[in-house]
DNA sequence: CTGAAAGCGCTTACAG
DNA sequence: CTGAAAGCGCTTACAG
């Protein structure tokens, strides 16, 4: 049975003031007494009631997670999941529980984040960026309630926002594709209205130009991260007069797409280079192993959390961070040494 | 700023009662009454406290969900992830929101779930089975929240589980074997103390006798469900004096470890038949395409939300299912043609 | 159909 | 060092 503050401070012959102070480690309270009470707290397994504290504090050490906009396969995106799960584990470290908001049952456009981070009464939130947000995030974005985005810009007065450096995520496929030979290249995006494939399509071009690289603009086409589309892709630009010596995919999956219409096709896959984006696990199983540009989720996620807290606590307001991606060298372009001329 | 009962009460000329009938769905207000508070409501966006609203009720339409004991990597677990997606869409639809407790303060015996339960007032919770579970578990179980479980067998007043019928797995790996013309088959399984290995080991002892089939006790050798593991475990496997045509891998990764081993041994692949389970992405993209047994993750994370909600309810008390597991056919295992004899 | 009042389980000035 | 009392934002008999 579940116990109260009325009844421990009965049992402890004291006020539920008292009891509450030594919960809340109020330091007036007598040794002897506190002693004593805490025993009694311990034998009973007395936990005061979340409900009941956060209506009079404010804190609750709760923090909300919300998907916004449309993610494919939100909890299991092979690269949200484990930002979110590194965020987890760093702000439990914190003794903070998370809250997932379903969305289910409102997925029109009415409703409204800010309502229910405040129904909660969270101490924050993590908003994972996906395609079309809606215009309630921004709300609750704006509002006093401390976010931390991921993949969407946040600009509130306790916002803050993280995620990889996308430019920097083309300039590492373009540079790789120089230092191993490669002239003639191709782009497979994501959707257009992809905030993630529009940046890296924005320094893919912009590193092409400094490397005096050509990608005609037929050679820049566009899939939704899945493979069927990095497929389709592959096959149109193999339809084209001049077809590519290397390919940059924004996602392995496409990656893999292209790689499987090339073999299709008769072609030799050793002929092109291919680089995918994310790392997931069948990257390094597929023939040939797929040279990838990986994300530091563990980095994203921790950075995330940590960030959180500061915006909670006030230690900080308003900050942006980009993460460094990784290059990650393995047959799929050609050379197994990458740097080496040849 | 957020409003208050006494606020909208005020604005609408009415008493706190009526707008809380009126949040209720009490049908005893007036009509006239209703839509002016409703209108008023809407305007300012008013939504209860969560916390006053659980205090007093005792429905809180929040369910927690506990990995229990060691699960490796438990958010992003790979079968998991994608039983809990299901799961939270499925609960979500039903105006449920999921508190992920974390576990990372109190990773020592004295975790107390059913004192977090209680905490947060919960109304139910999802169980997901590691190893080596805290007895603190089935406190929970035995207590009056209803509980769900998966992969663990929960016996309380309130609970149900739910997992892969395990034998059947098995059973279909070995029926395979079987089927494609394999005589000589290995076993390559998990932890010694995991229930899920466990049961799949019985399993397919169990068929292997059935079909007469052949599997010295040195063919069972046993990893950590993780790629090093199968190929440290078809090492094993080929050092011994007959070597085995078949290998039956409890998780895909296992089985990528062991179709490298063969590889590295400068063996062909071709020679030998293998399957996996789970039928992760990566297991079509491996040479040769794995062959595997899938888990309906799918199905199970929907029945466990339908189990939990009837629970909830009342509904129904102390379920337990079983959910069959499906045989996806890839080149893996010799033969495009199963069921064909050779 | 409507409202006054008690109570849910806590915390926090405040008085002693 | 300790406790009485007000209050957090709601709901629910109960009376009218």
């Amino acid at each position: 049975m579940k116990m109260t503050i009325k009844e421990i401070a009965k049992l402890a012959g004291v006020s539920q003031a008292t009891v509450s102070k030594i919960i809340n480690n109020y330091d007036d309270v007598g040794q002897k007494t506190k002693e004593r009470v805490l025993a009694i707290m311990d034998e009973y397994g007395y936990r005061p009631s979340y409900a009941a504290q956060s209506l009079v504090k404010k804190v609750t050490k709760v923090v909300g997670v919300i998907y916004a906009g449309h993610i494919n396969a939100n909890f299991n995106h092979p690269f949200f999941v484990e930002v979110v799960d590194m965020f987890k584990k760093t702000l439990g470290g914190e003794g903070y529980d998370l809250l997932f908001f379903s969305n289910e049952k409102f997925h029109k456009a009415d409703e409204n984040y800010l309502q229910r981070c405040q129904h909660y009464n969270v101490d924050g939130c993590i908003i994972i960026g996906g395609e079309q947000v809606e215009p309630s995030i921004y709300e609750l974005d704006q509002s006093t309630i401390p976010c931390i985005g991921v993949d969407i810009e946040l600009t509130g007065p306790h916002s803050g926002y993280i995620m990889t450096d996308n430019i920097q995520v083309s300039s590492m496929a373009v540079e790789h594709f120089y230092l191993t030979g490669r002239r003639e290249v191709a782009f497979i995006g994501g959707e257009k209205e992809s905030f993630v494939s529009r940046q890296r399509e924005a320094g893919f071009r912009e590193r092409i130009k400094a490397y005096g690289l050509q990608a005609p603009e037929e050679w820049f086409v566009y899939g939704d991260f899945f493979e069927e589309s990095g497929y389709a892709c592959m096959k149109e630009l193999l339809r084209s007069e001049r077809t590519p010596q290397a390919i940059f995919a924004i996602s392995d999956l496409m990656a893999f797409g292209a790689m499987k219409a090339i073999k299709d096709q008769g072609l030799d896959i050793h002929d092109f280079a291919i680089i995918g984006c994310d790392d997931i696990t069948a990257a390094k199983h597929v023939e040939p192993p797929l040279t990838t540009i990986k994300q530091d989720k563990q980095k994203i996620g921790r950075m995330a959390a940590f960030i959180l807290k500061d915006l909670i606590t006030g230690h900080i307001e308003q900050t942006s961070l980009k993460v460094d991606p990784e290059l990650v060298v393995r047959e799929s372009c050609g050379s197994k040494k990458p740097g080496v001329m040849r």
